[in-house]
DNA sequence: CCGTCCATGTAAACAGTTACATGATTCA
DNA sequence: TGAATCATGTAACTGTTTACATGGACGG
């Protein structure tokens, strides 16, 4: 994963390990994480893969600082892992369709268009699994004595509701906040009113 | 992590490992897989522990399979673990927050409470950092040119907007198919319309 | 008697984090 | 001149996954 949203953030320009971690920090770093001691190591890595390269020693520059630069072949391998489709039940956790559709601006528009045609169709499958699954525990009792158990299921149910107006919006090209008209209640920086 | 949905899944009685993995999957398995790889291993090191014990050989029963049972010891391990606040930005990635609900119902109501009410806090002050990020970067530049950037910004402040509303009505146990009431057009099987 | 489920486990690899160690540069 | 920031890196550890290896039990 590391390896491509080093490739992605090297695909505007070349910086160091240190900016690299930065412009993680402040782009994608919302929803995801990178340390030096991960950084570092996936840079010699994909160096000797020769998906970067080191830029020789410009001028009178201060060195011991390496400035990075994605070859050819790392563009490549970039763009293809851009478009392999993305999984709709992140088994490993991470959030990496977010990680992936952060570099869709570099996508061909149509190749954008069929990911995310591809990813709401994964979720609406996923979607579907759901609902049965609601339907087969749909019974008093569990509503009764299991109901934080049933509460995980709606809000997976919730999430991908959510995701897939999502989809579709991003599908349509539409302005996001129009997500959010009506009933944005949440502007407010108070607590909630939670007991004591 | 495993460590304590293992001892949650033992919780409520006696499992083999490979018992436990059947459990976690049709339990939490929608959003939390484990592989026999991780399950056997951690059975051993909570027996090392002394967080869980093995049952002896029970009458004539064939023997080279191992029964689990938690220990006093587990149980307050477990319970410790469960009382202890959740992350909002789970950065691991793992949407442990989940996990931990999703044993809620062994929890004291009061408990159980305060829990989500510090969790929907918190979720409450990441909104407000992602709305002060949308507002620093609501520009018609970034809008045109930055298009995919944005929305997975955007996806992100949905999302929690949504956990937010699950939130408040975990917190009022009011019944969970409310909060789908109206506009619920996702029930069909079909494909989405996507280009072809 | 054959396939499928039950059942346990290990070895290697993977993908990182945490904590540490080091030193140059900048600027107040 | 000292603090903050720039900059690179390693070692040990964590928590897993994947693939493999093994064999008993049970039903058709």
């Amino acid at each position: 994963m590391l390896n491509y949203i080093v490739l992605g953030m090297l695909f505007n320009g070349r910086l160091t390990g240190y900016d690299v971690k930065k412009w993680i920090e402040n782009g994608i770093g919302v929803f995801y994480k990178a340390s030096y001691g991960s950084i570092y190591p996936t840079l010699k890595l994909l160096l000797d893969q020769e998906l970067v390269s080191l830029c020789p020693g410009d001028e009178a520059s201060p060195r011991q600082k390496k400035l990075y630069e994605i070859t050819p072949k790392g563009r490549e391998a970039f763009l293809d892992w851009l478009g392999q489709p993305i999984e709709a039940e992140d088994s490993g956790g991470r959030q990496s369709h977010l990680a992936k559709v952060y570099f869709f601006d570099v996508l061909p528009e149509e190749l954008a268009m069929r990911q995310l045609a591809e990813y709401e169709r994964k979720n609406l499958q996923y979607l579907n699994r759901l609902l049965a699954l609601e339907r087969s525990f749909d019974s008093p009792d569990n509503h009764r004595h299991h109901y934080y158990k049933m509460s995980t299921l709606y809000y997976g149910i919730g999430i991908i509701r959510e995701t897939l107006r999502w989809c579709r919006h991003a599908r349509m090209k539409r302005p996001f906040h129009e997500l959010f008209e009506g009933g944005m209640a949440y502007e407010a920086d108070g607590e909630p009113d939670y007991p004591h």
